[in-house]
DNA sequence: GTTCCAAAAGTGTCTAACAAGTGTGCACGC
DNA sequence: GCGTGCACACTTGTTAGACACTTTTGGAAC
């Protein structure tokens, strides 16, 4: 991508930030969050690559913005994990190996897992997490990377129904770096969106019926199959949680 | 506290910063980070009461630093959430109500008694948690603010013993908060210490045993007991958890 | 007393610049 | 020829001053 092309992406970015009051208020409300949000979007479509330099120089020509403003994007991004960088530095995109895709699943299992037992307690079954599931069935088999957006919401609403606000920011410091790796599965068709779609049906099923444990048990299974195949997809030794239990297939 | 105090105080800083190859590199190391070191130092003494407005300006001002800077540090605060702000409005200190309390602890809850669980599954009690409980015992009821310390180290080691570099990620941006509010159980008093070591020590003898069920349980009484126990204490209406189950009373 | 307008205070962003740290390549000496 | 050290380019950290815009506050008019 040349400079050119960011600079004319840029343009909108200009128009919601300058006239915010008018409009498109939705997008961003900051230069630096929209600047921000597209470097976020870019890494997700594998656009800039693992390993890849942004310096803030780089970044401020680009966009067309001071640097003062390239490096606040810059730095939320490392805050977030997509981008990491030591002192006096230039920041570098995070490469999701092996060790880091474990670690990303294990933290979310960790979590997540506490919650469906919590939600199982009181029978909780969150409506939007249901919505969401439906919303991946509709999908089908289209395109795979569509999943995604339904996929994150899913779990995503599972972990607001507790209502507590801190564990929602918990999960939002991981969610980039979960979406990141959710891209990869998807668009290595990694997965059956059927089995997906299932398993997410059962989960909620178990919550319902106040088995949190059954409930969280089937979340391990369903994210250590994932988080296995892409350990093995990016070239680190799957454990066995990459087989596919069979009391589950489709058909 | 006036302008020259902050200024003096900066003195310090602005040491460990320009001359930070020497002897206390300990420190901060950039000046943003050192702002926010002292910003927080002063929140959990009470320095800075709750409500009160940080203006990017005054900070700039006090600490003989640029606005930008003093923005920088601001920014951090907030994503620690100790302080509070909307866009283009002055940053605050948070106010730590009873609502506020419950949900800290009960976040804390959720990702602590599942570290439990997974901990006691392989046996793993960490020997950072047993210095530390160790190191509580030691304190006695000499000041109870010293207390603090350890108490914290406690809980940090079983979260680090996972060995999970975002799931320690996630806790810590929990970290100020929680050691806002055992400042505050302490300050008042509201909790026996010698029972507080006695919970600790009950916690990793059940992790050694494997019982992660009850390891998670008795965590569930622990926090709970100084979570409505503050809430009381800050307005709030406290649960039956405030209470103090007898087959745990030292003597 | 209420409402509206204008000034003041404060934040968001930019430009320009200097200081300090990191890394690279080249020259020099062995 | 090869290793060491130094100088230079690149990049980041921090500052100063400035302007645009927003929120708040105070007063004036009704």
């Amino acid at each position: 991508m040349t400079s050119a092309d960011l600079s004319d992406k840029m343009g909108e970015y200009e128009l919601k930030s300058v006239r915010h009051n008018v409009a498109f208020r939705v997008a961003a409300t900051s230069i630096v969050d929209a600047i921000a949000d597209d470097l976020r979007a870019r890494l997700f479509v594998g656009e800039l690559a693992g390993g890849m330099a942004l310096t803030e120089t780089d970044m401020a020509a680009s966009y067309d913005v001071a640097r003062p403003t390239a490096k606040a994007a810059i730095e939320k991004l490392v805050a977030e994990g997509l981008l990491v960088r030591g002192v006096h530095k230039t920041a570098r995109v995070a490469a999701l190996g092996p060790e880091s895709v474990r670690d990303i699943y294990l933290a979310r299992a960790y979590l997540e897992s506490e919650v469906l037992r919590r939600l199982a307690a009181t029978r909780t079954v969150p409506a939007g997490a249901a919505q969401a599931n439906q919303d991946i069935a509709a999908v089908g088999d289209g395109s795979a990377l569509a999943v995604v957006e339904p996929d994150m919401r899913f779990h995503t609403s599972l972990i607001d129904a507790v209502g507590n606000e801190r564990v929602s920011k918990m999960y939002r410091s991981l969610v980039s770096e979960v979406r990141l790796c959710m891209t990869r599965v998807q668009s290595l068709n990694l997965l059956d969106t059927a089995l997906i779609q299932a398993e997410h049906e059962k989960i909620l099923e178990l919550i319902g019926a106040g088995e949190g444990e059954a409930a969280a048990a089937l979340l391990d299974v369903h994210l250590g199959r994932a988080r296995e195949r892409l350990v093995a997809a990016l070239g680190g030794r799957p454990g066995p949680a990459a087989e596919l239990p069979s009391d589950l297939l489709p058909s």
